[in-house]
DNA sequence: CGTAATCAAATTGGATCCAATTTGGCAAGA
DNA sequence: TCTTGCCAAATTGGATCCAATTTGATTACG
């Protein structure tokens, strides 16, 4: 796809997650076409994929509207993550991990190692947090080498929160985030060392609490999901 | 999206599937569009649509490739169909079904017990059968009221095979078709049972191994995915 | 006054046209 | 003979035009 055409999916899909285009809001191409300064094509193939991302449903009869995303929904793709990334845990643990696959996971968890071991949190240390977060993410899941995996946890991706590829947290509580995120670090240890010594269906267990790690989101999303104002958001293309 | 837009999904799907269009194959607008007599158009938005569904792979710079499925690759989908579907079993144990969907599985069960009591199977069983199999689990995972669920497996269902909307079987060994979809009833049963108890963990697990009921098909099916001669293939639209 | 029917406006899907980018070949020079 | 550069053909994305379908509004009739 080209760089044009890109961009307005993009914008889209920040357009929606961000409320612009509210929920249960029907959209038309011609608006939207005008509104982005492009013609109705490429809008109209935005809108297919929007579809398939779940972000638009379409009418019975004509036009789309916006999916409205319940802190419920959230949940729900959350737990699918759970268990998808859970199995993914188990069978990584079963065939065995790279070398590779299993340097960059202990790297993942000295590199946080050391940004806890100075006690408290930093907004830069959240970016540094986030970016080996998804590393280490990612790379158990391709280490299942199961495509199946990682194209469903594609889909869910792109509900807002739902992926590893956001994480917001509440600058004002620095001192209770230190502590939420240092839980979930150490949770990545012993779910290493379950993959590390074969043991599957302790990494599945194990990675399937890990995800509950970010339901605390549907607890401070309203309905409407709008993040209150003393968070800042961090996300990744991915 | 209207009718001729549908057809030429439909027809792209079908001619993946049975390798009209063979895997690897480099597919170009132009010839598809007007192999089918249509415009680009149509053609253009079903490509997008056929690569979110893991059908088509865009190439580095141009074009589309037919994705090539290996059994290896539906092996995986329907161990991620196993884990989903486990899990809308769990949940659906866990908040309880509805009195309707209750009786629609009870039903389910016994169309089963009336066909399997006479101790053989015809074709229009298997018609017969198909159709009960996909309600009995459409229902349960529509009993999980967790849509991420259904989002997700709608993705695996359209690989071949990796669904429970397409079965095949050896019309030269009814026999031991008979003894495998009986099998697979009776794991429907006790799948019930559990659910109907309140027993998720054990509902999750039993629904995970009943998976695998289907994975049959990768051993029989060369990785080029031709089906042999003597089996029979029914397929739903769902 | 209410209901139904017809007509106009809006919206969407398909076809075609145009521009941009890439690929592949052919030729020329080292 | 190999490499490099340029040109032509192919392919794809975007824009615009046209047709079909739906929505809604207004008017006429019961």
């Amino acid at each position: 796809m080209s760089k044009h055409g890109q961009r307005v999916l993009i914008t889209l899909r920040k357009m929606i997650a961000n409320g612009e285009l509210p929920p249960g809001e029907r959209v038309a191409e011609i608006p939207i076409a005008e509104r982005l300064g492009v013609s109705r094509t490429p809008v109209r193939i935005a809108f297919r994929t929007l579809e398939q991302e779940g972000l638009l449903r379409k009418g019975d009869r004509r036009g789309y509207t916006v999916r409205a995303i319940t802190p419920t929904e959230i949940a729900d793709a959350i737990e699918v993550r759970g268990v998808l990334e859970g199995l993914a845990a188990r069978i990584a643990s079963e065939r065995g991990i790279s070398p590779q696959a299993r340097n960059c996971l202990i790297e993942c968890l000295s590199t946080g190692d050391a940004l806890f071991s100075k006690g408290h949190l930093t907004d830069e240390d959240m970016e540094n947090y986030h970016d080996f977060n998804m590393r280490f993410h990612n790379t158990i899941i391709e280490s299942s080498r199961n495509i199946a995996i990682e194209d469903a946890l594609s889909r869910n991706d792109h509900l807002p929160f739902a992926s590893v590829s956001s994480i917001a947290f509440n600058r004002d509580d620095m001192v209770g985030e230190f502590r939420r995120f240092n839980f979930s670090h150490m949770q990545h240890h012993i779910i290493f060392d379950a993959i590390d010594n074969g043991q599957g269906a302790r990494a599945e267990a194990l990675m399937r609490e890990h995800a509950n790690a970010a339901l605390r989101y549907t607890k401070i999303l309203s309905p409407e999901h709008a993040m209150p104002e003393n968070f800042t958001v961090i996300e990744r293309e991915d």
